[in-house]
DNA sequence: CGCTCTCGAACGAACGTTCGAACGGAAGCT
DNA sequence: AGCTTCCGTTCGAACGTTCGTTCGAGAGCG
């Protein structure tokens, strides 16, 4: 039930207090939830005065509808770079699973509140977000349809890329950055690992990352 | 900050409304989440006045308590039972998941619940279900690690079954139980052999469930 | 003066929770 | 049996609080 406009744009100025304001709704949502997280917390959080935040963004709704916005269209512009020229399906593969868990490192507060907050909009600003999410998970799931194309496996690419999703959003549950005991690079190699070969795949299998 | 009563259980009938408001709450948490999900409309899908809930249970926070106590005590309850007298790791490992899906399609909206509102409750409630988590957790973490005792793989077990549970628990993400294309079954078996042999793997693994 | 930006104060709505009264059946008494 | 008393159960109405949002005025600047 958004209104969307798309006439935001005024100043530079402008635009990046409100990318300061943005930034400043992900941590506060991330940390208690979307509901939980009132405006007032928000107008703290950015150093603004409450009503001051109706300056840059008509609604609460609003600034969720931003941050879902700018995080998946930066997840796909960082996949779609990250896979220019590389054909080798498990090298893609891999650099997919790289570019997700290193955004995740590297935008936190935003990858934890797209995750968790995938059904609180509603309406057309719902839709919106949806097509990019969407678009993402076809990517998404041509890369892991590219993998096995000299196999005969009966492990369904859909349900494959699903799960993988599952793996690597779970993150946002577990994964604290200052108590961390690995690095996000050694994570992301694990990880793709073990989608490739499974976890009791014999020691001897090659391998298809790095 | 939850009293924690112990001596809610006064006549057969009472307990089995109770469960039967606590069924009802989570459908309702499940739905709309547990901050959007007015008390009213737990009345409503309970069929109960709105002060009436007040009389099986002492505030809102203590509906999601008990919830995920029953929740994860049955999952724990259900893990025991169906590893009883299984040795093989691979077995074992492929019960526990059996076990975790199949719980899922039985009580969805709990699972939902308990996967989507993990840090929401505070204090000793908290710290009560966090127990239980853990033991949760732990167990499954021991089938896993039982599994490549006789390999000499880098991939860490702690972290394989951090993202096994973000395999299982994504479900609830995605999966919507009338326009589902497989069954639940199915698609535990998918899971299965997707974390044993990988999604890359060529067909001529030795197949490690059923 | 006009325009961008900021804010204190207030609004109506919705929230979780409480209160006191009413209902109904079992138990106790004569 | 009749009558009273009690207790488990239910509810309408209201309470105080917090929420998202609005309004009008003021500040800084060209």
């Amino acid at each position: 039930m958004l209104p969307l406009d798309t006439q935001p744009k005024r100043t530079p100025a402008f635009d990046s207090k409100r990318l300061h304001l943005l930034a400043a709704a992900a941590r506060a949502f991330s940390e208690m939830g979307y509901d939980r997280a009132s405006m007032r917390r928000v107008a703290a959080e950015a150093q603004l005065s409450l009503a001051g935040i109706y300056h840059y963004v008509a609604s609460k709704e609003e600034l969720l509808y931003w941050i879902q916005i700018h995080t998946f269209d930066s997840l796909l512009r960082g996949l779609r770079a990250c896979l220019e020229g590389v054909v080798d399906p498990r090298l893609r593969f891999a650099a997919a699973v790289r570019n997700h868990v290193l955004h995740f490192g590297e935008n936190m507060p935003e990858l934890k509140v797209c995750a968790r907050e995938l059904d609180t909009l509603d309406g057309g600003a719902y839709d919106e977000v949806y097509d990019r999410r969407r678009r993402y998970f076809e990517a998404m799931h041509e890369i892991v349809r590219g993998l096995h194309a000299s196999c005969s496996l009966s492990l369904d690419s859909w349900l494959a890329t699903a799960s993988l999703f599952g793996m690597l959003n779970w993150l946002y549950q577990w994964y604290k950055p200052d108590r961390a005991q690995v690095s996000l690079d050694h994570l992301a190699e694990q990880q793709i690992a073990l989608f490739l070969n499974g976890y009791a795949a014999s020691g001897n299998n090659k391998r298809g990352n790095e």
